[in-house]
DNA sequence: GCATTTACTACACGGCGTTCAGTTTCCATA
DNA sequence: TATGGAAACTGAACGCCGTGTAGTAAATGC
């Protein structure tokens, strides 16, 4: 059972791979991330790293899929850092766990929701889907706890669960029951108003126009959070 | 002072070479736009592009300018068949424009707001910047016209000038005197919401979950324009 | 008519993803 | 422990790419 000497060997190859893969993004953005220069940074050919993943989106994806779960881990575990009866908190921890993973990862928040690289289409499944899927039910969680709050103000749009995933809607109505699919377009919604202002200033499209743009994210979180009948901290 | 046939000649190739990206841009992305391509669809020489654009790089920008220029026509426009005193549907005629624009030209959006190709990075004046000042300041334009009535809610916070771009200050103040720096955070802020949720569809991250991004984002404007102290029309 | 400027070609360089035939290295089994 | 076979890897190639550079053909201005 014990893997044997070239299974271990060629696990660490892989991981190596992945490692110089990400370090190479970190320097140079996603675009960096080169078969060759991987190869060439690992005193191999770059033919060989063809044995561990079939095409350079192949390692692309898998790299997605890692980034995207850090970055989930991360969220989640800010989110947890608070009591589970403090919506409000939650949602700002959640927030600001977000946006300082994407100013230390720039790189890896451009590859889980930029344009990876050249002519890279992300795969249906995969790591990635999985991720997505735990942060979308984080965040109706995050609505789920709000949600008597916020159905006041919320709740009269209509939607009806074939609006959503299958996979989403299931989960929710087992986590959540009697939680309305307005709750999750909300979560989604949410999921958009914590994307925007961060897309922009990653993207350099606010760094000419605004100074602050700490300021802008929290002023915005706060809205939010007002906007989901809750009480934002005042941290 | 008409101008030679020499000079109209070579502004013809110039406007071919754009035409051509732009048509292989929204065919293949952004990173189709590839100078070899181009001069193979003009039945020239890669190295004869060099005559017209320095780089790749330079065409990329001015395709840039030009395309973001397109998208603050077309959201100026639909502002502009509302009537001035309108606040509420002009906002809901920016944004629903800001969606139909991206979802004809998603590549487009892509090139503007993404990373427009593999190495490239906007440069500080240019095009570009003019066009994203004219959003800028439209966005500031559709704020001031609500600032009476979202003041209550989005005064609190507390903005300087300095904390915005020079040019930007400058223009909101002689343009809308007695606007405080609190409104142009709320633009920004604006710009951030409405471009968060058309992002993730845009780059394909919500379809997984959401079957329905235009009643999430009409929604999500008309929570924009509620919080705006607005009353959101109802078409 | 001629000299100059302009537009363009042809070619080369290095980098990229990808494929493939051939070689080396390691492991299990006889 | 010797050997057969699998796995890992090399080296070279193909066709893309951006980008220079030297040379050529044509249009222009005097």
């Amino acid at each position: 059972m014990t893997r044997s000497r070239r299974e271990r060997l060629r696990a660490e190859t892989a991981r190596e791979i992945k490692t110089i893969a990400l370090k190479l993004m970190a320097e140079g953005g996603p675009d960096a991330i080169s078969l060759r220069a991987i190869a060439r940074e690992m005193g191999m050919t770059a033919g060989a790293v063809y044995g561990y993943y079939a095409t350079r989106d192949d390692l692309i994806t898998t790299l997605v899929g890692e980034v995207y779960t850090d970055l989930v881990d991360t969220v989640e575990a800010a989110r947890d850092a608070r009591p589970a009866d403090d919506a409000a908190g939650r949602v700002q921890a959640w927030a600001g766990a977000l946006r300082t993973w994407a100013l230390a990862n720039p790189q890896g928040f451009r590859l889980v929701y930029g344009d990876p690289v050249p002519g890279y289409r992300p795969p249906e499944g995969g790591p990635g889907a999985a991720a997505r899927a735990r942060a979308c039910a984080g965040l109706t969680a995050l609505i789920a706890a709000a949600w008597p709050h916020a159905r006041a103000a919320h709740g009269h749009t209509s939607y009806q669960w074939s609006d959503f995933g299958e996979e989403l809607g299931a989960h929710v109505r087992a986590e959540h029951p009697g939680l309305p699919p307005e709750a999750v377009a909300l979560a989604l919604r949410t999921w958009g108003r914590m994307h925007g202002l961060l897309a922009l200033e990653l993207y350099g499209h606010l760094s000419p126009v605004a100074f602050a743009p700490g300021a802008l994210y929290r002023d915005e979180m706060r809205d939010l959070i007002r906007s989901l009948g809750l009480v934002p901290p005042v941290d």
